[in-house]
DNA sequence: AATCCGACACCCG
DNA sequence: CGGGTGTCGGATT
């Protein structure tokens, strides 16, 4: 359950005639209980209350009071020892007349009337799960809005299908936008209070019978209402027919102000209602809209269209802190810095306030506005204190107490026509909201009306328009467009003195949508085609997200500024970084900050499983870099000479995937690929039942390993036929009936090559690589919390799977520089990573590793220490690698082992331990720079992806 | 002809 | 039911 069915369970069951025996149990459903566990609770098998109430583990104490002492059974609930050792998080106690909560971990403590327990439903919400956050608990407004507007969209499209084409879509958007103005303005003395709610209750009847009669009117009185606000108000005598005297408007509308500013041009229809729908309408009428909350509201607004929307680019709603993230290090925190500065300094601080008012904010991905929005406030509350220190408002003129920041500076791009429009009304909303906060409700209302002009955004795709085009870099614009907001709009520039001299910044943002390679549509490959093919050659691997750090580049190089995005953390790892950064750098920019990998998250109930990077990236400049390290133990900050594509404080530098080894090591191999064949691979009863139906079979029989068998000690069986024995294996029934199955699932693959190649051959993986005697297994994908990469030695006949990687009949010292703590340095550093995971490659982290030239004496000694861990492993058989490399548990000889295998390797690299894992890798990608600069001689098979 | 990566997927406590 | 930890497919070089 999300926090809207919450929010709406909660809501009916208050409404419900109060049931003590039940309560406890409806108060746990509505906070998204499954039926099993309420009934275990129910029969007493998991109720662990001591104090004869509903006491459910880990969660919550209900108490139901006798009439008139909920109080008091709260306090028996607190002070029950029940409730400490069963760890309960919250205490409630009600009598069906009043309610007391507490919670125990955030010492929240609630008490009203059992009626408004709806309004303190957010204080539960760890109950289903959902952490609760600042913003969503201080406003549930936020979350009933949306689940009121929701149900009265997809009534609407229900009743209306005509508006459900892409043209009409358009205009239900705008519709919804309206009416959500007008709700605000009803609330916030732009109307007359309940003015628009009242209007159409009174006004319009709902809907019954059938035929024309079964919609009401309630749509005449909208679109009568919005002609109204469309149409300005007469002079006397003024027979012009776009003005309200002579458009004959009906009383009832007039009485409404003058609104318009784009919001209500255009289409003046509006849709039927049902019954169900002008009931719903009339319900999202009641909440109170001042409260909204415009950086949240907007984007949870956007899943009110989302069920019908075709794409899914911007649904995801990114946190105000993550936003902050973005915003601060980008130029926040130079104009605080800035604020500190000029001190009392008349001068300084009205320079400082002109630059506000020359800041342009451009999130070409912006959804409902979240980030412009969120920039536009803490623009504003930078201002105020600038005011404040001139003096406060009292002491400037008229002229001077109006925000120099116009929201025309704020511009956007959105391929969704309802977030762009809920984008645009968030941002007059928030500079209501903000004149009400700095200068007086009196004057903010007094200036909003007729709208004027609003953030800049323009609906479309941002990989395929021209930024330039979007957000022109010409300063002449800035006035201009200030210009056309008129008298009534924001103040123009020179009025304030601002504009002489004054140099425009920009600065883009946001948090654009992600797609890996292999989970593109044909379009979005269209998209980055047009964004890359005329800058490098080779850009197939990059994420989606990519695009818009191209875009970026290019637009930064024509304006100055700066660009920084919330990122799926993929660009910063592996094949990718080595060709999209060297392309930022050709374009003249870099790393100015980043945020190294942390887990993604928000308010939805499920949160996208990703973690994400933030990168901002500026003109190449001598200025320190900032490099935001995220760890368990929270964030570190540090100014660095320089942020490489890999996000690590050291110079540029791009390791490229090379099918040879740069040093000197054995072959390491990708492993054997099914291909379709996933009936050639059984688990061990599988296997057993398969000898036992036909004893034959267990000469064609291996066994088979992947990471996790190679990390648990526990292989599977796979069928294995050379093809000199594919004849005498046909001739084996139950191999034969494998086979066929093989077969027919790559002749279902008519389309892929390789399945089709394959399709002769339905007795074998489509790789087949054997070892003579052993193997050096290394897991494909492996945890990040281990101390050193697992590996280990493994005998034939086994083979390995392609989630494993081996190294067949070679040198034991090659295993002592897999598990060395260098190598766990540099495929961490180097490789790409699944969320945090490490994700090991041959061709990017074996054969790139660089190794000093290793004499034989060198090798004799990491033979030993290969061994000595082997032999310490062996010690405490059958414990798996997993055991032995648990974090908190690693046996003592086991680390001593690995100790001393570090010991010698390091010699080799600088003559001693080096200190810690940044020295580590600052020396490895040293050497690996020397090692590939002279790659010519060393046949090194790096193919350069050539920078345009 | 071989490999990279997942706005993930799944498992087990 | 969510933190911990690696499958499997299929586009790409």
């Amino acid at each position: 359950m999300n926090a809207v069915e919450i929010e709406e369970a909660v809501s009916d069951l208050v409404l419900q005639p109060f049931d003590a025996a039940e309560f406890p149990f409806q108060f746990i459903t509505a906070f998204g209980a499954k039926k099993a566990t309420v009934d275990r609770l129910r029969k007493g098998d998991t109720n662990q209350s001591d104090v004869g109430g509903v006491l459910q583990r880990n969660n919550i104490h209900i108490g139901i009071a006798p009439a008139g002492e909920v109080a008091e059974t709260l306090a028996r609930l607190r002070a029950s020892p029940k409730t400490a050792s069963a760890k309960a998080k919250f205490l409630i106690a009600t009598d069906g007349e009043t309610v007391e909560a507490e919670d125990l971990i955030g010492g929240d403590v609630v008490a009203c009337a059992y009626a408004d327990l709806p309004r303190h439903f957010a204080m539960f919400l760890p109950l289903a799960g959902i952490s609760t956050v600042k913003e969503i608990k201080n406003n549930p407004i936020d979350v009933k809005a949306t689940g009121r507007l929701n149900k009265l969209y997809v009534e609407l499209l229900k009743d209306n299908p005509d508006w459900a084409t892409e043209d009409r879509r358009h205009e239900l958007n705008q519709f919804m936008a309206r009416l959500i103005f007008c709700f605000f303005a009803e609330d916030t003395g732009i109307f007359r209070e309940h003015q628009f709610t009242e209007t159409i209750t009174q006004m319009s009847h709902a809907a019954h019978g059938s035929g024309e009669e079964q919609w009401g009117n309630t749509h005449e009185v909208l679109t009568e209402l919005f002609r109204a606000m469309d149409t300005p108000v007469t002079h006397e005598g003024n027979l012009d027919p776009r003005y309200r005297q002579a458009a004959n408007i009906r009383p009832y509308a007039d009485a409404f102000p003058y609104v318009n500013g784009g919001l209500f041009t255009g289409a003046v229809d509006a849709p039927r209602f049902s019954r169900t729908a002008r009931a719903y309408l009339l319900r999202a009428g009641e909440l109170d809209w001042k409260e909204i909350n415009p950086d949240i509201f907007g984007s949870m607004i956007q899943a009110v269209a989302e069920d019908d929307e075709r794409g899914e680019l911007g649904m995801h709603y990114t946190s105000v802190p993550n936003i902050l993230k973005v915003l601060n290090p980008l130029f926040l925190d130079d104009l605080r810095e800035q604020l500190e500065a000029a001190g009392d300094s008349k001068q300084k601080l009205r320079n400082l306030r002109k630059r506000l008012g020359n800041i342009r904010v451009f999130d070409p991905a912006c959804g409902s506005g979240n980030f412009l929005v969120i920039a536009y406030k803490q623009m504003r509350a930078i201002e105020a204190e600038i005011v404040t220190r001139l003096g406060g408002e009292a002491s400037l003129k008229l002229a001077e107490r109006r925000s120099a920041i116009p929201l025309s500076n704020f511009y956007g791009i959105e391929i969704k026509g309802f977030a762009a429009e809920v984008a645009r009304l968030a941002l007059l909303i928030a500079e209501f909201q903000a004149d009400c906060l700095y200068l007086s409700q009196q004057e903010a209302r007094a200036m909003v009306l007729p709208l004027h002009k609003t953030g800049q955004i323009t609906i479309g795709n941002a990989l395929r328009l021209d930024w330039l085009e979007v957000c022109p870099p010409v300063g002449a614009t800035l006035a201009e467009e200030v210009d056309l907001a008129g008298p009534t709009g924001r103040l123009a520039l020179e009025d304030n003195g601002l504009d002489e001299g004054g140099r425009v910044e920009t600065y883009i943002c946001g948090n654009p949508p992600y797609a890996g390679y292999n989970k593109q549509s044909s379009s979005q490959k269209e998209d980055l085609a047009h964004v890359f093919s005329p800058l490098i050659k080779r850009w197939g691997n990059l994420d989606y997200v990519a695009g818009w750090f191209a875009n970026a580049a290019r637009y930064l190089d024509h304006t100055g500024g700066g660009a920084a995005f919330v990122s799926t953390n993929t660009i910063s790892q592996g094949g990718q970084v080595p060709v999209l950064w060297p392309l930022i750098l050709s374009l003249r920019q870099q790393i100015g900050f980043a945020h190294t990998s942390f887990k993604w998250s928000n308010l939805a109930a499920h949160n996208a499983g990703i973690t994400v990077i933030i990168v901002g990236i500026r003109p190449v400049s001598a200025a320190p870099a900032i490099l935001f390290e995220e760890g368990p133990e929270g964030t570190t900050v540090r100014r660095i000479d320089n942020i490489n594509g890999y996000l690590a404080p050291a110079r540029d530098i791009f390791v490229k995937p090379s099918s040879v080894a740069v040093s000197n090591l054995a072959k390491m191999n990708f492993g054997n690929h099914p291909y379709y064949a996933a009936d050639l691979i059984l688990s061990q009863q599988e296997a057993r039942a398969l000898v036992i139906e036909d004893s034959r079979v267990a000469a064609f029989l291996r066994p088979y390993y992947g990471s996790t068998e190679v990390i648990y000690g526990t292989p599977r069986i796979c069928i294995w036929v050379n093809d000199a024995d594919a004849e005498q294996a046909a001739a084996i029934p139950t191999l034969q009936r494998r086979f066929d199955s093989v077969r027919a699932d790559r002749v279902a693959k008519p389309d892929d090559s390789s399945a089709s190649a394959l399709v002769s051959f339905p007795y074998r993986f489509r790789d087949q690589v054997e070892s003579k005697q052993y193997f050096i297994a290394v897991p494909q994908t492996s945890s990040e919390n281990r101390p050193y990469l697992p590996c280990d030695l493994i005998a034939a006949p086994a083979v390995v799977s392609f989630k494993c990687f081996a190294i067949h009949d070679a040198p034991l010292w090659n295993l002592a520089l897999v598990a060395s703590r260098l190598h766990w340095v540099w495929i961490g550093a180097v490789c790409a990573r699944l969320e945090m995971r490490f994700s090991y490659s041959n061709t990017l982290g074996w054969n790139t590793f660089p190794v000093p030239k290793l004499t034989e004496q060198d090798k004799a000694d990491l033979t030993r220490t290969a061994e000595n861990i082997l032999l310490a492993r062996e010690a405490h058989f059958p414990a798996t690698i997993a055991d032995l490399y648990d974090p908190d548990a690693m046996p003592d000889d086991l680390r001593r082992a690995h100790e001393e295998n570090d010991e010698v390797l390091e010699r080799i690299f600088i003559g001693r331990r080096f200190r810690n894992d940044t020295e580590r890798l600052e020396r490895l990608f040293d050497l690996y720079t020397k090692m590939t600069a002279n790659a010519g001689t060393k046949g090194m098979a790096t193919k350069k992806s050539k920078v345009a």
